[in-house]
DNA sequence: CTGAATCCCACCCGATACTG
DNA sequence: CAGTATCGGGTGGGATTCAG
């Protein structure tokens, strides 16, 4: 077993690692985050870009989750005075080692999800067969 | 930039990539996942094992969690016929490669909590201050 | 010990309309 | 273009209860 040490504060009754790392999840585990610092890894964008690449998010899921990741200080959020005005996303230093951190994630769900699909269909005509 | 090539289906319009890897973020993006995950790395628990680890979570959310995994084949279920019965949890070979993803997103989780936890503060003060 | 079933509410998030 | 404000449905998930 090579991860035996990943997480040896887990078992920490109460307090310490766990919580913190929920903190931490809690965040990232919303519907777009990780898909915005996904896109903006490779390189600052701004808003409409943003929405336009990522597609299917609203505007106000793209504001917010803007603005909470503005406040983790994982992203950066620059104005220019135009008109019409012009904002630019970029990720921060730490938001880019998050990035770096998440790319084999992604990289992992494009490469297993056929094998996701199946095991979900063998899974659901198993339970049909002995219902 | 050296993760230029990570995301290269992003742009793929209305198909692909994009939306597999929805699919597969949906699944572990939930409350649970995630730790169960991490905390099978250690090796396999039981259920009431893997329950007292997390700490937190309920029965029905483990249980349902669990469920939700194993349907995705990254976790094994294996039942000894006893009194009182015993329930053994683990990761499959598909589950290992997810959790080798996840421990330095765990482990940045922790490294950086501190700095998020400041910025954060440093953004609402700073909101207060100009309301 | 392991788990299924039910109740129920907070909140997430999408749709829509409005503003500088 | 880049937001903000408001409303409302859907659902994630906790508490509780029952069962094998």
């Amino acid at each position: 077993m090579l991860q035996t040490n990943t997480n040896v504060s887990y078992q920490a009754p109460g307090h310490g690692g766990l919580c913190n790392v929920r903190d931490v999840l809690d965040r990232i585990g919303d519907r777009w985050s990780v898909l915005v610092i996904a896109t903006l890894g490779d390189g600052p964008l701004r808003y409409s870009e943003l929405r336009r690449r990522i597609g299917t998010v609203s505007q106000r899921m793209l504001t917010l989750t803007l603005r909470n990741l503005e406040r983790d200080g994982l992203v950066r959020r620059t104005v220019t005075p135009e008109t019409p005005p012009r904002v630019d996303y970029a990720l921060t230093e730490v938001g880019s080692t998050l990035h770096e951190r998440l790319a084999p994630l992604i990289e992992w769900a494009e490469e297993n999800h056929p094998h996701i699909a199946a095991s979900r269909e063998r899974f659901d005509s198993a339970l049909k067969r002995s219902s």
